[in-house]
Formats: structure tokens, C-alpha cells, sequence
DNA sequence: TCAAGGCCTGACCCTGCGTCAAGGTCAAGT
DNA sequence: ACTTGACCTTGACGCAGGGTCAGGCCTTGA
């Protein structure tokens, strides 16, 4: 009679995976000896070499008793499922890997290289760091809800940068970034706002929008924008005073 | 504000995974409010789609703070290891898919092919299902204790089988399977065995047996041997008379 | 006779959450 | 004012396949 490290030294497994099997029903619990010590025949090791037969060709435990018990048919179908699963497994890992060989360190965590490129291309231009680090937020957000169309409008933005009206717009609105909201900038920087969305806006008059992007992503980007500028909510008050309602998705108050 | 399940959707997550992910001390617990809500900003959303970045790109949830802070030498040392990682788990799937397209249903469970080939010869042969059954057990322990060697032990066999005085030998023991210890024709079996050894022995002599199977399996095969066979002690006790101790490795009882 | 080592059960640990349970809160409709 | 249903809270168990103690009994060899 055997004890239960000669039986799994046998089978090549440990002590525990035995206890394991007991305790999961795959392998019989044998008798004991006068001291309770479990006592195994020859045949317990043949059964816990097809378990181990079985574990180690990737069955799942919890199929082990099925497929030991099965006719060849049964048997064929259960290995197809499980190497279906296990496909699946690999396919998974695959695309985790070219997921992660993409990934870059800090910042550009979690942004498609059109949105670096183009956050590259504001610092160069002298674009003030916190400026910067809320188009890098915002673009991470986009990026996350609408994944397919993040570079169209990426597209969008990178010309924008590169008109000159807007530029100086912009980094005149960085210049703003921790001011207060009693600025005496704030409402000039708001009669420039509205004069150029003005004129946008009668360019653009009957175009829709081609990448409309949804009322909560729109909210949430406010939100952001908020909260990162000190005196965003006098702003927005100021461009309200002129008609216009919003920051991400400006638009004409309606009367 | 937002509320948790606000979150958890625009980062594409379940409430469960961002309450897990406080748990785990990767997105910080934001403020409560008055009834004891979690209200989180547009940062949050940002923090939690950067952890669901790394997470989707299967880097593991213990090191995501680490990568979070990471200077790009530090992150692509952690994204080497973690690539290493993946391909060692694409690599076991693969393993696993080869060797469970190799499996066979039922008996042939644990067994090499050349095992299988031997025992449907027996079958053809005449052998009783109870004999046949234990040579299979046999089998499967030796393959599992010697996996390199067991091809050529095999190959033993099937010669020792194509032998005709062998093959009658252990037909006739093969009757016996399920006799009394007081069984007549036990004692002229144990002749017969004997006589046969006996020239074996001759012939073999000063040869070393090319394929030493370790005491152990001897133990456990014989072990196994004696528990299928009720009256196998008493054949072992008259092999033992004409001078004869064992039976998987069976030796001259040294004077 | 004593120490080492083997055996027993029970319990916690790992991953990445899913899924109750049992209750408090909020907004809307009646 | 009351109800309903959706949402929030903490706590706990479950999954796979065991690893790793802890505390205590048993056996075996010196």
C-alpha cells in the first residue's frame, strides 16, 4: 500500500494536487489506515496518471471526469471544444501583445499617435504645459468613446493648430490658464472667441458637423475643461453674455 | 460630478472593475457625498481609461501602478517582461493544443501508440479482457515513470508475444486470472514459468538487461500485478519453492 | 526516548473581477 | 405623501489550480 506522497511521486504531482483531486471528486478517496492515513493500491496511481494525462494536455479540471468517462465520440467533441478555448486563449495573448508593443510610457499612454504628433507639434509652437495636458486628457477621452473616428478629428484639430487666427487665439488663451476671474483679459479674450466662431460659424453655415460627437462625451469634456482652468467658468458667463453657449461644442444660444 | 456607474461607462468598464480597481489602490477613492456616493471628476475618466489601457494590453493589475509611473526605460523594461510572460502562456496553449489533438479516448488514455498496437495484438491473440487490462495499467505506469525509455521496453514485448512458447505460457496464465490459490494447475504453471526463466537466463547470461527499470516501478508494477490477480501470492510463494523471487523483474533467489 | 519527517485538516493566498445579499438613496410618477 | 425602479453602499463567496502555512498526531530510525 502506498502513502499519498509515494502515490504522487509516482504520478509526478504534488501532495496537494491530490488532496485536490479528492476534494474535487476526480480521484476517489481511498481508506485509511488505523491512524487515518489515506492508503492507495496500484490502481489509484493508473487513475491519477490519466488525470495528470488529461490536466496536462490543458483539459479543465472540472471536464476531467467527463472525459475520462467518455466514448471516443464524446471524447472527440470535448477536445474540439477545449482547443477551441484554447485558440481563444492564444488569439487573446496575441492581441495582447501587439497591444502592449504600441503602448508608450507617461503621457502618451492611452493616445493614438495622430494625438501625440499633435501635442508634439503645440509644444513646439510654445503652447503652455497645462494647455497641453488638457488636450492630452481630452484626447485620451475621445480616443476611449469614439476609438474609429478619434483621427478624423484629429485631423480636424491638427489644421486648426496651424491657422494662424486660431493659434493666437489659443495661445493667448493659455496665457489665462491660472488667472483669475476678475482677469481684465477674460472679456477681451471672450470678444475674440465669439468674433472668430462668429465667422466660422457663417463659413460653415448649412455644413453639418461630420463627426458629431455625442452630449455626453461633449459634457464630459466641459467638465473637464472646468476643471482645469480656474476661471472657465467666468468665460464661458462672458461668452454666454455674447450668445454663446458651451466650450467643446460651441454653439449660438437659442433664442 | 459624476456618479460611479457615469465612470465606469465612459472608460468602458463595470462598476465592479472600477470598485475593484479602488480596492487595489490604482484609482484613488474620490469624495463622497452626503449620502456616501463616490462622486468623481473628468480626471478620474482619464485615470481609469489609462489602467483599462494597460489592463486591455494584458499587463497585469499588480503592475499597473508601476507602469502608470514609468519613465519610457522603465516601461519598456516592464513591457519586455510582460511580453515574455505572454509568450510563455502562448507557448503552454500550444503545447497543450499538441498534445491534446494526441489524446485517445477511453483505454488508450495515457498510453504511446506502441502500447496501444500491443494490446489490440493481444486482443487478436486471444488474451482475456483481464489481462489485457492489466498489461495496460502496466503500460501506463511505466510510460509515466520512463517516458523516453518506454518505446523500447515496448518493443521487447511485442517480440516476447510473437514468441510462441511465450505467448502459450501466458495464455494459459491469462486462464487463471480469476482462480483459487488452490488451483491445481497453478503449481505446472509455476513449473513452466520457471523452466522458461530458467533457459532465459542461460541464454541472457552475463548480458545486462539494457533497460534497467528502477525498484520502485518494480514494486508498483508487481503491486498492481498482486491486487488483480487473487491467486497471484501463491503463485509468487511457488515461483519462490523452484527458486524464484519477483515477477515484473523476476531473479534467482541469491542462496 | 527523542527528533525528524510524514501525515492530517483547516484556512488563507493568488487573478480579475461576477454575482448575490441586504439595505440606503434618489428621481419620477400617482 | 407614497410607491416604484434604478442606483448606490459594504461585505462576502465563487471561479482554477493548487501553494503555503499552522497546529497537531503518527511513525520511524538512531
Amino acid at each position: 500500500m502506498l502513502t499519498i506522497s509515494q502515490l504522487a511521486s509516482y504520478a509526478g504531482v504534488t501532495v496537494r494536487a491530490v488532496r485536490h483531486y479528492h476534494a474535487k471528486g476526480l480521484l476517489p478517496e481511498p481508506e485509511r489506515d488505523h491512524s487515518g492515513y489515506r492508503r492507495y493500491d496500484a490502481s489509484a496511481v493508473v487513475a491519477l496518471i490519466r488525470i495528470r494525462t488529461l490536466a496536462d494536455a490543458g483539459v479543465p479540471l472540472s471536464r476531467v471526469r467527463e472525459l475520462l468517462a467518455a466514448d471516443a465520440d464524446e471524447f472527440a467533441g470535448a477536445v474540439e471544444d477545449i482547443d477551441r478555448q484554447l485558440r481563444v486563449e492564444i488569439r487573446e495573448r496575441q492581441r495582447h501583445r501587439e497591444r502592449i508593443s504600441q503602448l508608450a510610457a507617461g503621457d502618451s499612454l492611452a493616445l493614438p499617435p495622430e494625438a501625440v504628433a499633435y501635442l508634439s507639434r503645440m509644444r513646439e509652437l510654445g503652447f503652455r504645459q497645462q494647455v497641453i495636458d488638457i488636450e492630452r486628457d481630452s484626447w485620451i477621452m475621445i480616443a476611449a468613446q469614439m476609438p474609429g473616428e478619434a483621427a478624423a478629428l484629429m485631423a480636424i484639430k491638427h489644421a486648426q493648430i496651424e491657422n494662424e487666427t486660431l493659434r493666437k487665439l489659443y495661445l493667448d488663451f493659455g496665457d489665462l490658464v491660472d488667472c483669475l476671474p476678475d482677469d481684465p483679459r477674460l472679456p477681451s479674450l471672450s470678444d475674440r472667441v465669439a468674433t472668430f466662431i462668429e465667422a466660422e460659424a457663417v463659413a460653415a453655415a448649412g455644413v453639418e458637423q461630420e463627426q458629431p460627437i455625442s452630449d455626453d462625451l461633449v459634457a464630459l469634456l466641459d467638465a473637464a475643461f472646468i476643471e482645469s482652468f480656474p476661471c472657465a467658468p467666468r468665460l464661458l458667463e462672458l461668452l454666454q453674455e455674447r450668445g454663446w453657449t458651451g466650450w467643446t461644442n460651441i454653439r449660438r444660444i437659442a433664442q
